[in-house]
DNA sequence: GAAACGTGGGC
DNA sequence: TGCCCAAGTTT
C-alpha cells in the first residue's frame, strides 16, 4: 500500500476543525475532560458543556473539590451521566495521587476511572504527544475501507487492528496523525454516505476500489431505548437534575407510570451512585 | 464476550 | 417515521 500519511496530514492542514481541545493553549485537563465527553455523544453537543465545565472547573482539584452531584447537574443532557460521576472519581485520584496534574503516561491515565484504552491513548497522544495507536470508531472505520477493503470495522477492536494502527503510527508528531486519521474518519469518511469524491486517499482505497461493497457479516447491534430502564432511568434523573434540591417520591413517581420499572430503575441509580436517598426524598450526590 | 448504559440529530 | 449513529467503558 502506499503511504497514507502525506494525503491525510495535508488534508487535516487545510480541512481541521478548529475545537476549544485542541491546539496549544488547550490544557490536558482541557483535552481529558472532552475525551469524557465525547465518548458516545457528538462534537456538537459537547462544545457548550465542555465551556462552562472548564470555566467552572479550570482544574482537576477544581473539581474535586466539587461534591459529586455537582458534577452530574453541569453534565446537563450529554448522556451517560455515570461518566459524570467517574470524571469527577478521576479528579480526586489525580489530585490525591499525582498531586493534581493530569498523568502523562497511557499507563497511569489506564487506572483512572472511566478511562479504557481508546482515552488513555488519546489524552498521552493529544495532550502529551505521545505516540499511541489511538483507535477510535473513526480511524477504526477509515482503515478497515482504505486497507482492509470493507465498509465497518468488526463489532469490537482486534488484534489486527491493533496491530495495523501501530504500524501506522510515524516516529514525527504521532499525535497530529493520530487526530487527522480521526478527522478523516469525522468528515469524510463517514458511517453514512462517505464522501469519497473528497478523500484525500481516495486512490490508494481498497474499499472504493472493489467498489464500495455493502456490509456483509453479522448485523450491527440496533440500540432500542423506547420504553427501556435506560430511558427510564433518563427521566428519573432529569428530575434531579432540575431540580435545586432534593424532591419527594411523588415527584418521581410522575414520570414513569411503570411502578415495577420505576422500582428497578431508581435503586440501579443509587447502586450507581447517581442519586442518594435522604429520608423519604432523593436528590444528587454529595 | 455480550449487555447495559442517555440523548438528540440526520436521513 | 423509525432506524442508525455519535472521540467507549464497565461488569
Amino acid at each position: 500500500m502506499s503511504d497514507l500519511h502525506t494525503p491525510v496530514l495535508s488534508w487535516y492542514a487545510e480541512h481541521a476543525r478548529e475545537l476549544p481541545w485542541r491546539g496549544p493553549e488547550a490544557t490536558p485537563w482541557a483535552v481529558m475532560v472532552s475525551e469524557f465527553m465525547l465518548q458516545q455523544t457528538p462534537v456538537s453537543r459537547v462544545l457548550p458543556v465542555h465551556e462552562a465545565w472548564l470555566t467552572t472547573w479550570p482544574t482537576p482539584a477544581a473539581l474535586a473539590a466539587a461534591p459529586s452531584g455537582d458534577a452530574v447537574r453541569a453534565w446537563g443532557r450529554l448522556g451517560y451521566p455515570r461518566r459524570a460521576l467517574r470524571l469527577h472519581a478521576s479528579a480526586v485520584a489525580i489530585t490525591e495521587r499525582h498531586g493534581g496534574e493530569v498523568p502523562d503516561s497511557y499507563e497511569e491515565l489506564r487506572s483512572l476511572p472511566g478511562v479504557g484504552d481508546y482515552t488513555a491513548a488519546a489524552i498521552a497522544s493529544f495532550a502529551f504527544g505521545r505516540a499511541h495507536a489511538v483507535l477510535d470508531t473513526n480511524v477504526r472505520r477509515v482503515l478497515a475501507r482504505a486497507v482492509s477493503g470493507t465498509e465497518f470495522p468488526p463489532v469490537s477492536p482486534t488484534r489486527a487492528e491493533r496491530d495495523l494502527a501501530l504500524s501506522l503510527v510515524p516516529a514525527a508528531d504521532p499525535e497530529v496523525w493520530a487526530v487527522a486519521v480521526m478527522e478523516l474518519g469525522a468528515l469524510v469518511c463517514t458511517a453514512v454516505n462517505p464522501s469519497c469524491e473528497r478523500c484525500p486517499i481516495a486512490a490508494q482505497c481498497a474499499w472504493l476500489a472493489a467498489g464500495r461493497p455493502a456490509h456483509t457479516g453479522p448485523p450491527r447491534k440496533a440500540q432500542t431505548y423506547a420504553g427501556t430502564d435506560r430511558m427510564c432511568r433518563g427521566r428519573l434523573l432529569a428530575v434531579l437534575r432540575d431540580a435545586d434540591g432534593s424532591v419527594s417520591r411523588a415527584s418521581l413517581d410522575a414520570v414513569w407510570p411503570d411502578p415495577v420499572q420505576r422500582e428497578r430503575a431508581l435503586a440501579s441509580l443509587v447502586t450507581d451512585g447517581l442519586v442518594v436517598r435522604r429520608g423519604q426524598r432523593y436528590g444528587l450526590p454529595d
